[in-house]
RNA sequence: GUCCCCAUCGUCUAGAGGCCUAGGACACUCCCCUUUCACGGGAGUAACCGGGGUUCGAAUCCCCGUGGGGACGCCA
């Protein structure tokens, strides 16, 4: 096959926000495409129409935009196969499913829910494999149409053929189903909406998808879409089936088990690139060994199928912060800058009175602590002059036998370096400073160290002050001792 | 229950018959760096689910157990 030929799909269920387990399969598909130099469509399956909203497809829409996914064809940008909305092509799976129905391959079906659900569990309960019984099959055509045309709602079910079938999975390997797997299933809801083991195959082959990577839940399906392809005469495309995603009890990922969607790690504070980073080791390893954190474009360069693991892995959140952290230190870092603002607006820090230089500039100090962006705020206290405080952790400091003579010390060195040099310090500065005080209080150690840091910051942690302080400049750095020292 | 899939440290994984005394990462512990915290560096604890084969040789291949997961829907 010529690589430009494939094309492969994500076809989310708009029902709310794209978790992590889609994500992994948008990015699969995506960096599949993008590797092979293939095309990357977007599809969206709506046809429950019970649980599909649009506000929902909007919001996953904006996930994949967030995450970086670009697609080729799909909803808002079109393209040879449109439309990309499963509820806008309606007329052509009444059309696919007539053809079902003219050649003899499906049948109408007046069963009701209750008499359904209850030959399911006494199937289940009897030990067998739950499937319908073909109890609608013996009704004529004639009687069925004539039941239609007084008003009954039948749904269309496809007459599943006995036999067994071979799936060569691109991820399993040969994957046998047996004859009496599946019995007649419904392609057509009694309200004429499709479904959707019937739309896939229909849209799958007029889109021409030639590569069809989805979760493992759907391997069990595929056997329903293999008889419909046979029924249409139709090529199968390759189906590649990955494992799940579980939770730490390991059963499949949902949101009793956390944050499971894309929108809440951003929200949170993470780094689209830390999350794909993530992701694509959820299951996939680089051919490069002990590769961990990659950049975008090295994975679309080493991405293939067979690394794949088959078996299902558990999401780790603590790894996952530890990647942001990873990604938040090697940041450029205005980008990082502009990304943490957001944060910074929604905290209580007095951001206004400082230009985005100096934020950048104070965020670069502390960025080594942060594991999330929501980080910041709190660690960015210290270059805050309304928040400036004795701290809990720094109150024994006070009492420290040398603290006032340091203070002291500090004071009238920083009055001096005003007096000579103004409001500018420098490292180099404080360093001198830091000199004139040590000989000027005669502590040392500690106890010259400590009182300097909780006189200029609050607290007894923190990063290095020779890089804190030209944060500050003479005028601030004075007025937190003044603060300190007369309590006001 | 039936069918399908899966099985290496607690977790993510490397491993495609000898390179394995099983490697890396997260987490944890300790040490170093650091006049603090964090970062960083180093070290350590920790795994081939069990049983049978096949083979000179098995984490790797086969079978059987066991365990886990998924699917059995007029959801996707």
């Amino acid at each position: 096959m010529v690589s430009s030929d494939v094309r492969v799909r994500f076809a989310p269920s708009p029902t709310g926000y794209l978790h992590v387990g889609g994500a992994r399969t948008v990015l699969y598909n995506w960096l599949f495409a993008r590797h092979l130099g293939g095309k990357f469509i977007l599809r969206i399956e709506d046809t429950d129409q019970e649980r599909s909203t649009r506000e929902a497809e909007r919001m996953q829409l904006e996930d994949i935009r967030w995450m970086g996914f670009d697609y080729d064809e799909g909803p808002e940008v079109g393209g040879a196969y449109a439309p990309y909305r499963q509820s806008e092509r309606l007329d052509l799976y009444a059309k696919y499913a007539q053809d079902l129905l003219a050649g003899d391959r499906a049948y109408y079906c007046f069963c009701s829910d209750e008499v359904l659900d209850t030959k399911r569990e006494a199937a289940m309960k009897a030990g067998e494999t739950p499937q319908y019984d073909g109890t609608c099959l013996k009704i004529s055509k004639a009687d069925a149409l004539k039941r239609k045309q007084a008003g009954e709602k039948p749904t269309v079910r496809f007459k599943a053929p006995v036999r067994e079938y071979r799936l060569h999975d691109l991820v399993r390997g040969e994957v046998v189903f047996p004859s009496n797997m599946v019995g007649d299933f419904v392609i057509l809801r009694n309200d004429g909406m499709p479904v959707y083991n019937f739309c896939v195959v229909i849209d799958d082959h007029l889109m021409k998808i030639t590569h069809v990577l989805r979760a493992e839940e759907h391997l069990s399906n595929t056997v329903r879409q293999m008889m419909l392809y046979e029924a249409y005469g139709w090529p199968l495309p390759q189906f590649g089936h990955m494992s799940l995603i579980l939770g730490a009890d390991r059963s499949k990922l949902s949101k009793r088990h956390g944050a499971t969607s894309v929108h809440q790690y951003n929200e949170e504070g993470y780094l689209r690139e830390a999350l794909l980073n993530f992701l694509v080791l959820l299951g996939w390893s680089s051919p490069t060994e002990n590769k961990e954190i990659m950049t975008i474009d090295e994975m679309v360069r080493d991405f293939s199928l067979d690394r794949l693991n088959k078996a299902p892995s558990v999401f780790d959140p603590v790894k996952l912060k530890w990647m942001n952290g990873q990604y938040i230190k090697a940041y450029p870092l205005a980008e990082l800058t502009r990304l943490t603002m957001p944060f910074l607006k929604k905290s209580e820090l007095p951001i206004a009175g400082h230009d985005e230089a100096w934020i950048a500039r104070a965020l670069d100090v502390i960025r080594g602590n942060l594991e999330t962006l929501a980080d910041a705020p709190r660690f960015l206290r210290i270059f805050f002059d309304e928040t400036f405080d004795i701290e809990p952790d720094a109150v024994a400091v006070k009492s420290e036998p040398t603290f006032t003579a340091v203070a002291g010390a500090l004071k009238a060195a920083l009055e001096k370096h005003l007096t000579g040099a103004g409001d500018n310090l420098t490292s180099d500065d404080f360093a001198k400073i830091q000199d004139q005080v040590k000989v000027a209080s005669g502590a040392k150690g500690k106890g010259l160290f400590m009182p300097m840091r909780v006189v200029l910051t609050g607290h007894a942690h923190g990063p290095d002050l020779k890089l804190i302080v030209p944060l500050l400049g003479t005028k601030r750095s004075l007025a937190r001792i003044e603060k300190v020292l007369t309590g006001k």
